[in-house]
DNA sequence: AGCACCACCTGTGGGC
DNA sequence: TGCCCACAGGTGGTGC
């Protein structure tokens, strides 16, 4: 589900809430939520520790305590919900209740289970156990000639492929990737070696003009996503291309779909090439 | 290196 | 109406 704009909107949303909060006892109603370290000792270990601040790289929320680094990765239906008073109007799907000491407390839903938690204690632990084959993230830490450099390093891939490698650069997902080669007029089958120049450099742009508009929108809800408040993103009715198939492109042709890099595909045969 | 395929889960929507 | 299958915003492992 969440790409790296909705992961910030809700890292945004969190932060001036969570900072000085101080964890009080969890209750894991799925103990296979926490990938780090075991269960019994996430549980134990958690109580008092107070947070700092709230960061990023690529999809992962990164939670600076006073004491070791909470992370969380939502995976496809994950949602971090903040709430004031620890009460849970919902139960389905709820998964991990991180109630603080001042009453409010931090929700883990999750309909399909695949987002994890972990705890550790060291930023090394943290690169080690959490982020060891996660690339710089491509919003924050790459500049446009890094980029370049990288590509150049990746030639034989397809763009598509290659955006949505996490090990390359993190934070691009199926939806952003789709919208980003639209707006370069790039053919996601293509290989990265053919690409010239000029549209390795478009593609850049579109990256970051994409990302910054989805975080300006609230992210983009197709179906599950929620932002650390409950409320919808806004993004999906900017979408040119992504779940669009058969729609017409503003230049006349239809919308196609296909599968490329193993996933659903949406692009404009005309616009893209 | 790059890619296809499967697995992990639950729900939904389209086709018949 | 109802069943079945494909597919869904992600990632990790395997094997070619």
């Amino acid at each position: 589900m969440p790409e790296l704009p909705e992961v910030e909107v809700i890292r945004r949303e969190l932060e001036p809430l969570l900072k000085g909060k101080v964890f009080a006892e969890p209750m894991l109603q799925m103990p296979s939520t926490i990938e780090y370290p075991s269960p019994e000792l996430f549980a134990a270990s958690l109580p008092g520790r107070e947070i700092n601040n709230l960061n990023r790289r690529g999809k992962y929320l990164i939670i600076n305590l006073d004491r070791g680094i909470l992370t969380v990765h939502l995976r496809m239906t994950g949602n971090l919900l903040y709430v004031d008073d620890d009460t849970v109007s919902e139960e389905r799907f709820l998964r991990l209740s991180l109630p603080f000491t001042d009453g409010s407390a931090l929700h883990y839903f999750d309909m399909r289970r695949f987002g994890r938690l972990w705890l550790t204690e060291t930023q090394a632990e943290l690169k080690e156990v959490v982020l060891k084959r996660i690339g710089p993230d491509i919003l924050n830490d790459l500049c446009r000639d890094d980029f370049l450099e990288l590509l150049g390093k990746r030639e034989r891939s397809r763009i598509k492929a290659l955006l949505l490698d996490q090990g390359f650069a993190a934070g691009m997902g199926n939806i952003y990737t789709d919208e980003c080669l639209y707006r370069s007029g790039i053919d996601p089958k293509r290989r990265v070696q053919d690409l010239k120049k000029e549209e390795a450099e478009k593609l850049y742009q579109s990256i970051l003009e994409v990302l910054a508009e989805g975080i300006k929108y609230g992210g983009t809800t197709f179906r599950d996503y929620r932002n650390a408040r409950g409320a919808l993103g806004d993004f999906q009715s900017r979408l040119a291309v992504y779940g669009r198939k058969d729609a017409l492109c503003r230049c006349g042709a239809s919308i196609t779909k296909a599968k490329v890099a193993g996933r659903g595909t949406y692009y404009c045969p005309r616009c893209q090439k």
